[in-house]
DNA sequence: GAGCACTGC
């Protein structure tokens, strides 16, 4: 084997981890950097040494392999950290969430630790110097790769339709060019698809014996591992794979062959407007961080070439140097949480150094939304609650719920819900525009009882586990079975956190009796209505659309794909909780449950008392603008303590919602 | 009555 370049630079790196304690090694993904730093390290006597990567990867014997989410959970039973004495934060320029927390973090702990601490930070080309510049302008090693040259060819314009302009760009590459394999970067399952059949087409009509042949082999997240793993398989002979992928290929997967890149220059992205508290999935511009990673995957195996489907002034001028960090657009709700919970003394969380900063904006939404699940008190501290919610690997709403559904006696069923809801995505078979209709009906799943999609997703789950977890069961239901085995491993991970939270021991069941009929899942549904405080819509008046309640009060509609069902009049329930806001084309709410709306009172209340300038420090942030969430309805407080003093008497309750619904009409 | 990039604990 062939030695790598980094092992070159051996004395080097070792004399600059003796000298300082934080190091930025830039070099370029595949140089071997992260394993082979840590064998150095360990040959030079460090022990002790914790590898993070954003995603999961194979253990390496000398050091321990980790996730960034995995040290922060590490962090929070020990912050200093004492288990290790040199952690190396490998692939930073990803910039994903919690490798952001983690270098504000360690920019702390190197200052305060009393043990010496040793951090190595290694990133791709570009934004080395900004990374230096944030650790007190520590030294920037840079190791070439050993990648090949690749020469890059720009398009003289932006093609009309980038799917055209691939499909001519590949058929062109494939008649002309010498053998490799093409790569083609497109932005999701749909253009993938599409791209794909055109080329079988075009390929099928070429004149036999011209060229060589060609297989086509799409390549996306949603495809069942078994189809993923084609990549890895080489062609037949004399024959050129044609790889039509999204960005899966960019970082988590690799491709061998690939002597040939076609960049679209576009990718999908996953955004979270706090002002809206919506999510919304964008085609937008890459980044030159992304588009000199996409093109490096043509020169893996020898000199290749990469073809950009834009100019090249597009790129110089328009692309973004980096990509934009995902702390710049998630919701940080549970970010804020973990920070809280870390008591970091004289820190106030608004003024966290964050390599880069989200927006106060971004980190008020959170502080509010922590406020009305009980996380953190009106003056923005931690509450008892909160600490143990922050222990919970979940989005604040779902560990509140598993905290209040302890309380219910209905923790069994709870921690099904969060489980299969952190998987939610992946539960369903990807289904494209191009493709059919689902092969089985998913009527012959369970329903949710008409309640909403939490208690069908714990419907769904019972059944499964009532045939013993079989995989069959699933593929005949058209569930994924990576999405449903990966919800079993949460929800045991999940059961362990909280028995290990709770001082008493839990009675937690494997699974809940299955007597799905004639649950009227109560208990479950009010420990919801807790948990998503901040997640609350109200029907309106006469017709099937809901108000959120809180900030500016969105009008929304229950996502089409829903079990949420309505009563005999075509009516949703008056009150929902949902998951989450998406903004397509129309704002929905995805994953929803009725709740009633005695349950809701105590939170509208506690919403007319949220005051963002204490929650936030007390006039810390200089710029809070006075804000009024005047979108709340304004119950008169009569009302509500007959409202929420009457039991069960529907007419007094009905009676007490004409009122409150009356007074919001004459706003 | 509409749409799903990626990962993962």
């Amino acid at each position: 084997m062939a030695t790598l370049p980094i092992v070159q630079y051996e004395d080097k790196i070792i004399e600059t981890v003796e000298n300082n304690s934080i190091t930025v090694i830039i070099g370029e993904t595949g140089s071997g950097k992260s394993t082979q730093l840590s064998q150095m390290l360990h040959r030079r006597g460090y022990s002790k040494i914790a590898v993070t990567q954003p995603r999961r990867v194979a253990a390496v014997s000398v050091s321990r392999y980790l996730t960034d989410g995995v040290l922060l959970r590490e962090s929070l039973a020990d912050p200093e950290l004492n288990d290790y004495s040199v952690i190396i934060l490998d692939e930073a320029h990803e910039r994903s969430l919690n490798t952001d927390i983690l270098m504000g973090l360690m920019k702390r702990l190197v200052k305060h630790r009393s043990s010496n601490l040793k951090v190595l930070i290694t990133s791709a080309t570009l934004d080395g110097d900004k990374v230096s510049k944030f650790f007190r302008d520590c030294p920037v090693l840079n190791i070439p790769g050993k990648l090949y040259p690749v020469e890059i060819l720009y398009s003289k314009e932006r093609p009309v339709s980038y799917l055209d302009a691939a499909l001519k760009t590949a058929l062109d590459i494939h008649v002309r060019q010498p053998e490799g394999d093409i790569l083609i970067f497109m932005t999701g399952q749909d253009d993938i698809e599409k791209l794909v059949s055109k080329l079988e087409d075009k390929v099928r009509a070429l004149d036999e014996g011209s060229c060589m042949d060609a297989i086509i082999i799409p390549l996306h997240g949603s495809l069942p591992p078994e189809l993923q793993v084609r990549v890895f398989s080489p062609p037949p002979p004399n024959c050129r794979r044609i790889i039509v992928a999204t960005n899966i290929a960019e970082t988590s997967l690799t491709v061998d062959g690939v002597v040939y890149v076609i960049d679209s220059g576009y990718v999908k992205q996953r955004q979270y407007n706090p002002s809206s508290r919506m999510y919304s999935l964008d085609v937008i511009q890459i980044s030159k961080v992304q588009a000199n990673q996409r093109s490096g995957r043509a020169g893996r195996t020898r000199p290749g070439k990469c073809y950009r489907l834009y100019p090249s002034q597009i790129y110089h001028d328009e692309f973004l140097d980096v990509t934009v960090p995902e702390i710049q657009r998630s919701s940080l709700a549970g970010s804020v949480l973990y920070l809280k919970s870390l008591d970091l003394p004289d820190i106030d969380i608004l003024k966290f150094d964050f390599l880069d900063s989200p927006s106060s904006e971004s980190l008020q939404d959170a502080l509010k939304q922590l406020y009305l699940i009980d996380a953190i008190d009106e003056n923005g501290a931690i509450t008892s609650i909160g600490r143990k919610m922050a222990e919970l690997p979940l989005e604040p709403s779902l560990s509140r719920t598993l905290m209040e559904a302890n309380n219910y006696g209905c923790i069994t069923e709870a921690l099904t819900v969060a489980a299969m809801l952190s998987t939610e995505s992946a539960l369903l078979p990807g289904k494209s525009k191009t493709e059919k209709k689902r092969k089985r009906p998913i009527s012959s799943l369970p329903d949710g009882s008409g309640l909403g999609d939490h208690i069908q997703l714990l419907q769904i789950y019972e059944r499964w586990h009532q045939t013993d977890y079989d995989i069959g069961w699933c593929k005949d239901h058209g569930l994924q079975v990576r999405g449903m085995t990966f919800a079993r491993d949460v929800r045991k991970q999940l059961s362990q956190i909280m028995q290990k939270i709770a001082k008493e021991p839990l009675d937690i069941k494997e699974n809940g009796k299955g007597e799905e009929f004639r649950r009227d899942y109560r208990n479950l549904r009010k420990a919801l209505c807790v948990g998503y405080a901040n997640q609350l819509a109200e029907r309106k008046m006469h017709h099937n659309g809901y108000r959120t309640l809180g900030l500016q009060g969105q009008v929304v509609q229950v996502h089409p794909s829903s079990a949420l069902s309505s009563d005999e009049h075509g009516k949703f329930p008056d009150y929902v909780v949902y998951h989450e806001l998406i903004a397509t084309p129309r704002p929905f709410m995805r994953n929803v449950c009725s709740v009633e709306m005695k349950w809701v009172i105590p939170i509208i209340n506690k919403l007319n008392t949220l005051n963002v300038k204490k929650l936030s420090g007390g006039g810390v942030m200089d710029h809070v603008e006075e804000e009024s969430e005047r979108s709340i309805p304004d119950l008169p407080k009569k009302n509500v303590e007959v409202a929420a003093a009457t039991d069960d008497s529907e007419s007094r309750i009905q009676a007490a919602r004409e009122r409150f619904l009356a007074r919001k009409a004459n706003k």
